[in-house]
DNA sequence: AAGTGGTCTAGACCACTAC
DNA sequence: TAGTGGTCTAGACCACTTA
């Protein structure tokens, strides 16, 4: 049907801006999956009744912000954030001398629980609702240097089991896609010094109260809803956080 | 004269590429310097020989690297980071309820010296070349709570004075641009932690030995030539450093 | 009213990928 | 060879700013 049509500037103010807010509404509603192909630049401009050149610009913004992904010759495709070096984009640790690794994980510690009232603001949940949180260990060249304590909302992923979580094939962020068709599109995070509790002291193999960094993320999905909180604790022995680029505009 | 008309899709692939290098170039030689209006698309159209079309999306991507800002019914702009609400593009330290404040800023130290083989090695110059070295206090909320280390080249800041530094009406990379024509577009930052020297306890009211957050940061101008050099160090008891947030793409 | 950038069109041709 | 996205054109009209 053509209840996707778009009209004169209406809303959203420009033609371009509709078709942006058009596509994405589909993505949210999963008309198309991660990794998919979605329809030619040609075929996109018809049902949306505007020419090549505003449909392009409209996918330009979509590109610009990693939500989707042009190949020439192959099609524009549905974003998988986390594969290859895309996983670099969230996972912002460096040893002091540049070099990146992909750390191993080890799932320390899974349960169920309930949002206290400030975890239930930052993932814009109700207080008491029904949430997992788990632990990871992150080592890099052999040596644990990362603890993570994350968050999610029980209602966003139903049935999440510690099984799943451990057996999962790719990074944690592709596997919220596969499994629960929530794509991770933006992060916002925080950096501050904390000590090193007993857990953190005999995972990380330093002493407690050791300074340790303290990064707080909220991960986001299409439409800027939370939908993972994690808080991570870093060894800066030897490793770094690699922090802004402000070569784009962040703030408005 | 035509020494800057543009051939064929000849070295830089594209048209647009070449007329972005060209815009470039122009603004590198200073043809038109920080806060000024560029010409008219048109007429910079005509002068590249190229279409409106192409010669906007050459601005479209230095727009979107913000070296240029466009005003609609006024004309493009050489961007001008530092002023109002850029401000907080290249300074990420906000108190821990999210309030983001003006710096007051304190020069507590300026001593010219030799630059050490890491920080050449860091800022693209040689080994022993002269520098200028100064020490900034920044408070927030009236408190002192970031002392920074800064660290840039004679050569490219030459007669840089003390008095100068102190009697700035701007913040500091305004008055790079001002004075000596340098436009800081670009930053790489690392983070860790640090424990407090006494020079840090006494001026940020904290212990010795008190775990700090350190921000180290390379400045860059326009083709990603390293101007200055600054060594952060955050006391986060009420301030957070603001990471990441990956919504462009950043690595390559 | 004149000049600016912002949006949009309706094509053309090229480069790349797959078959 | 057919289909895709990438580049480019030569305009039109709109919205905004200044005067």
């Amino acid at each position: 049907m053509s209840t996707l049509a778009i009209n004169p500037p209406a809303l959203g103010g420009t033609r371009y801006k509709e078709v942006k807010s058009a596509i994405l509404a589909a993505l949210s509603a999963g008309e198309w999956k991660g990794g998919e192909c979605i329809p030619s630049e040609k075929r996109l401009a018809e049902r949306f009744g505007v020419s090549i050149g505003t449909l392009r610009k409209a996918i330009d913004e979509l590109c610009a912000e990693n939500i989707l992904i042009r190949h020439q010759g192959l099609g524009t495709f549905v974003s998988m954030h986390q594969r290859d070096r895309h996983f670099f984009r969230f996972f912002r640790v460096v040893r002091r001398d540049g070099d990146k690794a992909y750390p191993v994980v080890t799932l320390i510690d899974f349960k169920k629980a309930r949002a206290s009232r400030e975890v239930a603001a930052m993932l814009g949940i109700e207080t008491g609702a029904r949430v997992f949180q788990f632990v990871n260990g992150l080592a890099l060249h052999g040596k644990t240097v990362l603890i993570e304590h994350i968050t999610v909302p029980e209602a966003q992923f139903p049935a999440l089991t510690e099984a799943k979580l451990r057996n999962r094939p790719n990074t944690l962020y592709n596997f919220y896609q596969d499994v629960f068709g929530i794509n991770v599109v933006e992060t916002d995070e925080r950096v501050s010094v904390a000590l090193a509790n007993e857990i953190e002291s005999a995972q990380l193999g330093v002493e407690v109260g050791a300074p340790l960094l303290e990064i707080r993320r909220i991960a986001y999905s299409y439409h800027r809803s939370a939908v993972e909180l994690r808080v991570s604790r870093l060894n800066t022995d030897e490793y770094e956080y690699i922090g802004a680029r402000p070569g784009r505009d962040e703030e408005k």
